[in-house]
DNA sequence: CCCTTTATCAACCTTTAAGTTGATTACAGG
DNA sequence: CCTGTAATCAACTTAAAGGTTGATAAAGGG
């Protein structure tokens, strides 16, 4: 299963400045190679390659409207990635709150914010 | 700081099979460089330069326990990412829901999953 | 004390990614 | 038509990423 082809794909589009100035541009609608590559001190080509990568990671797909090519933000595929994060990162926060009650019990006030890294058993360098 | 740079390095840590399994594993609590290294058929330096790689994004970090160095996950960080994608991904989806919205004006039945594709005005190829 | 365990440092190899320039395709409009 | 516009294809350069082996450092257990 390439689940994991997936998201390596996915995360490493993400994985750039540029890539990700066009999905932020494309969340406001569809826009042509052109236009994605305005803001850019960059060639088309190279945007184009952008784009590519974009949609071999499933983040975006294109149309055909005469001789330009609109691109299109594929919000379910960020929505993937999400909850590929999310799982692991509520795992763990709820591990930090299990420890928190712990190492708080029968006192009266919240532990705060990053509490858990100063009340780790082991020592910072 | 450098926004960029930090967003850069995590979803860069992530688009690797090998680091998301260590993120994985370390969601369920700390663990040494040579518990981390123990599923993969890779040697103990290749994983201790993931870890560094992973430490370097701001995901995980680490604290020392004679000459082991427990790794641990940093949920914040996962949180950033998050934050980053679903900012994008609700505008997008928000957009969607508009233009379904025009789109069905006027009929009953709510639009299907995936419905904004074959309802675009330009054609697929 | 030495020796074993745990991990990092250092040098090197190979593959891939981002960018360039130059040529080519596809289509619309005068 | 044929000219201009929009974008991709192709070949190449450079830099970085992921892996290896071998050597070194730091700390405890016998």
């Amino acid at each position: 299963m390439d689940q994991d082809e997936a998201l390596d794909g996915a995360f490493a589009a993400l994985a750039d400045p540029v890539r990700r100035a066009i999905v932020a541009r494309l969340s406001r609608g569809p826009a042509t190679v052109g236009e994605l590559a305005e803001p850019f001190a960059i060639t088309m080509q190279a945007v184009s390659k952008h784009i590519s990568v974009l949609e071999s990671a499933g983040l975006v797909w294109r149309t055909r409207d005469a001789q330009r090519r609109p691109v299109h933000l594929d919000a379910a595929a960020l929505e993937r990635l999400t909850a590929w994060i999310d799982r692991y990162r509520l795992e763990a926060e709820a591990r930090y709150r299990r420890l928190d009650d712990v190492l708080t019990a029968g006192h009266s006030s919240a532990p705060p914010e990053g509490a858990h890294r100063k009340r780790s058993k082991e020592q910072e360098p």
